[in-house]
DNA sequence: TATCGTCATGAAACCGGTCACAGAAAAAGG
DNA sequence: CCTTTTTCTGTGACCGGTTTCATGACGATA
């Protein structure tokens, strides 16, 4: 390929060298004013910004990041594109992160293939070091898969959303499942007065699910109510699930007077089930969810769940690995963030 | 700094030509090893990969991108991480891009700042050359600002989503809003055969809005109803939007059969609206949307509505970038695709 | 006038890879 | 046995920037 002419302008590539050249400078002064680095006289700096503008000229990212390195994107692990959660951690962190001039490397796990592949796509990207850090949202991880992806030596800055790996050196970011829990539960029992229960698990393997039991039952006790009472059931966290499980609570549907499900799209499974049966919820029957999926406002009845923080979460992610990338030196221990949850009371729980 | 030994293992920077030192072969040979390019013999082949294995060695990123001017990453710029389409757009491109071993950088355009400000953002990226091409949705981006905006000489393959840039030299890839719209107006006629209808448009910019305005138009035409007749109001594409501007329908509300809203939120609006005065949406009128948000067949009435193929419409713009990134020659021309949307029965119709 | 600090600039090393080229060794062909 | 081809490997240029260091000019100070 020669060198082409165009509407005049030699089409030599739009390097840091031709830029240089046309100023009569070498390359080192442009970067200088470029980056606004050391002395450069302003007669030449004028001249240089001129240059760049008339020729539209940006340096090269790839060469920077290299130079430099830095490549001032931050790596963001989301278990999927739908459900409610991952919409708003994106945009906590996005938020942050282009604020700060850091771009965003999305990766999702559930991309088709299984999710031990997807894993070792992203792991790969930091290893690469394609990213400066990384945000990691992936539920399903435990604590000897994460040693055997040997991330730790990569002395990357890392944040946990969800998953505990304090004790492994990790930032990690946790909501406080049992204690929102209680609040619900406390509320359904306090202010209702309700006495039998129906508890909707997630899949057995979801802390989550176990953790919102917990608090669930802890009320229970402290309230003096009969724990044996309370019929458990588990499904897995859809709709369609909600709708399965109800079969099974049908037969006890009399003896009931609240229904708890582990999440929001269950609980919407249950009550289009209720409706189905002329039961009313919120009126015949209470039922509740978590989550606060931000469809939960306008079913009919609004739904009575928990809020989850989730922008929050990817805002103070971003915030912790970007200080990490900056500061590289003042956040050596790694810290463990627990926000809190809020009880949303609308009108599925008899309010 | 000093070199320090750590577990037996000198801490030189892990680089190819280290590799290459304790391989005792030159970094050329080691890159062929990676790359599976040239000839290497069997013997130094497995010794290379036994060392890079020990090491868990992996290339910089920043350093093969360079060389090879190719960042193996593909920008995706999208409106907001909420609303209904985003989610299924990013699902279809990190698929694509996922299987083919490409990133996926995100950039959100109400990310805090204005929309210019965000726009020269995701600009920026691409004249950086921090991707090897883009993906954009931008819907409120026009003709004279993308010429302003100097993406052209950047030879770069972009394409646009429910944009027509088509004419300016930019892969488009189109929703036929006016023949879905049709359809589901025919819908409404043939099958109910209502007469009497409002029609609740989007923003006075909406080119989507307008497109669904005409196909429905079209139809009252072509079955020789009085177009004069129809209702016309506008609001704002949202659920708040929706309830106020159902205030205006109201006093209309005795002469009409169906109430067609421009999408799906704001349908939503209006069916809240009417429960609360116990008009029985579906029963005692119809209302239907379009887009198809993926609550749409939860709500009560479930939602007949248009479904908007944007998973689709991820697939296949991620494949087009890919191909042209891959086959810079074969694809010069810029295409035009135009996707059919599917009208979705459900109930909210009278159905 | 000699000395010094500040300012301005360029040369060249460097970041960590890829790749074209050349030369040597081994295998194949006459 | 000598040539030709094929296989293997290393040297060094290159990608496009940043940054250290050296050098020179200039005005100020002694």
């Amino acid at each position: 390929m020669k060198p082409v002419t165009e509407k005049g302008v030699s089409q030599l590539k739009l390097t840091i060298s031709y830029i240089a050249k046309l100023a009569g400078v070498s390359k080192a002064t442009v970067s200088r004013v470029l980056n606004g680095t050391g002395y450069v006289s302003e007669e030449t700096r004028k001249k240089i910004l001129e240059i760049v503008k008339k020729y539209d000229y940006t340096p090269d990212s790839k060469a920077v990041s290299l130079s430099k390195k830095r490549t001032y994107t931050v790596g963001l692990v989301l278990p999927s594109t739908s459900g409610p959660f991952y919409g708003e951690v994106l945009r906590g962190v996005e938020e942050v992160l282009s604020q700060n001039r850091y771009f965003t490397l999305l990766m999702v796990l559930d991309s088709g293939k299984h999710i031990s592949k997807a894993r070792e796509r992203y792991v790969a990207a930091l290893k690469e070091k394609r990213v400066d850090g990384a945000i990691i949202f992936d539920p399903t991880l435990n604590p000897e898969q994460l040693k055997k992806l040997k991330i730790h030596s990569l002395n990357l800055p890392i944040v946990f959303l969800l998953k505990d790996f304090h004790d492994l050196g990790f930032d990690s970011i946790m909501v406080d499942n049992r204690s929102a829990s209680a609040d619900l539960t406390r509320h359904l029992v306090k202010v209702h007065g309700y006495k039998k229960f129906a508890f909707v698990k997630g899949p057995k393997e979801s802390e989550d699910s176990e953790e919102r039991f917990r608090g669930f039952m802890g009320v229970l006790k402290e309230s003096g109510l009969n724990v044996d009472d309370v019929l458990v059931f588990s499904s897995d966290f859809t709709y369609e699930g909600g709708r399965r499980i109800f079969q099974e609570i049908r037969p006890h549907l009399r003896s009931l007077e609240a229904i708890y499900c582990a999440n929001d799209e269950m609980a919407l499974g249950v009550i289009e089930e209720l409706k189905g049966l002329n039961v009313r919820p919120g009126k015949d029957i209470a039922v509740v969810g978590f989550d606060d999926a931000f469809w939960a406002q306008h079913i009919d009845p609004p739904l009575t769940t928990v809020h989850q923080p989730m922008y929050e979460c990817g805002k103070i992610a971003a915030d912790r690995v970007l200080n990490r990338i900056e500061n590289p030196d003042t956040f050596k221990n790694p810290v463990k963030i627990l926000l809190k949850a809020e009880l949303v009371v609308r009108n599925s729980c008899g309010c």
